[in-house]
DNA sequence: CTGAAAGCGCTAACAA
DNA sequence: TTGTTAGCGCTTTCAG
């Protein structure tokens, strides 16, 4: 219980030596003997000596924090569960590396560029598909960026494999006779939806089964719509859908329609989802590490902080089939 | 575009005046003419100058951030629907007045004493029921501190109204006539989950009808074999849950046993989730306010910031009954 | 009303 | 090997 706020100057003064000389001690500056560094680090673990993160910060010219962005379209990132995952592969990966994160819902336009122009982070983490590209690279010209689940020219971005994860699903499908496929979607106005659509469409093509139609609905409301007048006109045995959330959705409709899943129409969603043990049915998905897409997204923005001249780099990150119920 | 950063210095050069006085125009302070202060602020946003946050707070003495700390217990805090909302609460509610967002979930124990020996935050909001309160004690005498859904003597909290919010749901049911109740929950060993376990209790006592059984199971397994049971012997007309998940998990096991809902039983959850959209069925439930759960975290916490002697401060959400498809 | 200067707590040259 | 000192960019007394 030593009164008032220990500084360095503190430990100076218990250890008899300079202040510089404690600060030298306890970043490892392999210039101070071992002793005093040893009896300096002692004394500093007594005294309960930490460094003031500002401080520091302002010396060495950096913060120390990671800007995570997030731009909520439909709902605030927050309330998704893909993105909630991802943000704590975030976290995890900047707490390896002794970085803070500092959390940021995109609100007003300039909100990004208060936050770079403050100089509140040494990088920024734009996670989202909805990708202003040009402010972003205007912008990655002063602050290290990387764009997580969206892309865009001349910009760093992890994404998952959209094409080929909805490739495999498809083939899934195919691979357990189904012919009749449908594509669900949320909407098709989303990139990565697109991309899945893709994949979807170039296995049916592959398989001379040439195109599939396609089903759009924001709500269980309109899916069972579209659905059940698909299902006159057409019977499918098959849906691959653009996500989870869709693929529930689907399933209950099914359900509603009389429809045995997965008797008579298989179903499979996309992005493995984690919660399903609250459910009597667990889907069959394309599973996308997102705790992967995070952390990779904070790998490559700690490139693009140590080496800012380095180009854009783009990774991606692999899907994997998971089986259930549903197929 | 000027080159390199624009700092405090070159809005001085460029106005032909001092640091100080630039400062004091920026900041609104009085003692500077109309005048200049005006020029002062035309050439600063020309020059597009932000003060450096780092800076700033080092001659302030405060950050400017806030840090939320989260503990994850069964599944990390990002992943649940109920607490990326109450973030959400609190992200708003801080942008509101200026402040950062610091997102911390907590591994090791002194995590939370890192952050706030390196001074990275103003002050702490700790998000979950699962309190150290002797710890949060400690901590919170050296920086304030206010626990969210969660509370503990001698700690400033913000909770939701847990017993009233389920004795309202309990009389809900029994408004429609159902008189065989029970209590389903993931567990009883969580902190609100008792409280409106006993709110539901209190309201079957007044009742005059005993007390209810309780059903406990995390999983759609587990509680479809303890409902399965149960209704082997008591045959219920009514299920008050300690939250939505759980709600929604019993009113799919209902359906899988045969039962119809809400004719033969009605289901009332609690938190009163988004999302239900892309579900068959909307739940009823008792509705919490989760974003102004968060937010009034936030103004506690403000005013504890401003006010560190102030005593411990509690406050209760309200919470409201929202009807749904299964009663 | 404005300027000058002393810090905020730390790091990093540069001396000693 | 250690001490001294000049900043980091800003705020804030205190003179002028």
């Amino acid at each position: 219980m030593s009164s008032g706020r220990v500084s360095i100057r503190s430990v100076a003064k218990a250890a008899g030596v300079a202040i510089g000389t404690v600060s030298k001690s306890l970043n490892g500056d392999p210039e101070i003997s071992e002793a005093t560094r040893a009896r300096v680090q002692q004394l500093a673990r007594e005294l309960g000596y930490h460094p003031m993160a500002q401080a520091r910060g302002l010396a060495r010219g950096r913060t120390g924090n990671v800007a995570v962005a997030v731009r909520s379209v439909f709902q605030p990132i927050f309330t998704s569960a893909f993105y909630s995952e991802v943000l704590a592969g975030v976290e995890a990966e900047l707490e390896r590396h002794d970085l803070n994160l500092l959390l940021t819902s995109l609100k007003r336009g300039d909100d990004l560029l208060h936050l770079a122009s403050e100089r509140r982070a040494d990088g920024i983490l734009y996670i989202g598909y909805d990708v202003e590209a040009a402010f972003l690279r205007e912008l990655s010209a002063s602050t290290p960026l990387v764009v997580i689940d969206g892309e865009a020219e001349g910009l760093s971005s992890v994404v998952s494999q959209n094409v080929e994860g909805s490739r495999v699903a498809t083939r899934h499908l195919l691979s357990k006779g189904r012919r009749r496929l449908v594509f669900a979607a949320m909407t098709l106005a989303q990139p990565n939806f697109r991309a899945r659509h893709v994949g979807f469409e170039e296995v049916l093509r592959e398989a001379g089964l040439g195109s599939g139609p396609v089903v759009e609905g924001r709500s269980f409301a309109d899916l069972y719509g579209a659905l059940h007048a698909l299902f006159a006109s057409y019977r499918p045995d098959g849906v691959v859908c653009a996500n989870d959330a869709v693929g529930y959705s689907v399933v209950q409709v099914l359900e509603t329609l009389g429809v045995r899943v997965p008797e008579d129409v298989s179903v499979v969603g996309y992005d493995g989802t984690t919660g399903a043990e609250h459910r009597k049915t667990r889907l069959t998905t394309v599973a996308v590490d997102k705790q992967e897409l995070g952390a990779a997204g904070v790998r490559v923005l700690l490139r693009q902080i140590q080496n800012p001249e380095a180009p854009p780099q783009q990774v991606v990150v692999p899907t994997q089939l998971e089986p259930g119920d549903t197929s």
